[in-house]
DNA sequence: GCCAACGTTGGC
DNA sequence: GCCAACGTTGGC
């Protein structure tokens, strides 16, 4: 039984689009130890994943993935000229990790307001206060209320 | 750019 | 182990 998730993403760094253009991409600088343990623990390959932007002019549900394989040590721990670079980490003691991503489908922009306005999302962890989290955990009646709702018009 | 909320770090 | 300071996230 596949779990759901949520995954954040900055579409500057990687959207919708640019998931649909490559196909697999493999979900790299995440440096929250709760966001590391859910990829450590909890995902399994063909889990589902609602596509999210976040810091940007929409932010909101923009598409659909799937996990793809078991996660493996993150490359850019070990890039000293990338910005998640962690000097801490060492090939036989990695600390972070990535997971492949792979896309499914466009979905029309949910929107974080209307995500907010409807009573039947209401328990959605990344609508938490103060939640900051980049991969949160989706139930499954989440999963189908955000699914009926992708599928209604926009409102 | 602002700022609330939170996670992490590091001194003690 | 506490907790203040700091840095980051992310919506607005």
């Amino acid at each position: 039984m596949p779990r759901h998730w949520l995954m954040k993403s900055e579409p500057d760094e990687a959207s919708i689009e640019d998931l649909c253009a490559a196909g697999v991409l493999p979900w790299t600088g995440v440096r929250n130890f709760q966001a590391r343990n859910f990829m450590r623990d909890d995902m399994h390959p063909g889990d589902d994943v609602l596509f999210y932007h976040s810091s940007c002019a929409e932010p909101g549900i923009a598409g659909l993935a799937r996990i793809d394989a078991l996660p493996v040590p993150d490359e850019t721990q070990f890039d000293p000229a990338s910005r998640y670079h962690e000097p801490r980490a060492t090939r036989d003691r990695p600390l972070w990790l990535q997971i492949d991503v792979r896309f499914v489908r466009r979905t029309r922009l949910l929107p974080l307001a209307e995500m907010r306005r409807r009573p039947e999302l209401a328990t959605m962890r990344v609508l938490a206060r103060g939640n900051r989290l980049s991969i949160t955990p989706v139930t499954d009646d989440e999963w189908l209320a955000v699914l009926a709702a992708l599928a209604e018009a926009p409102g």
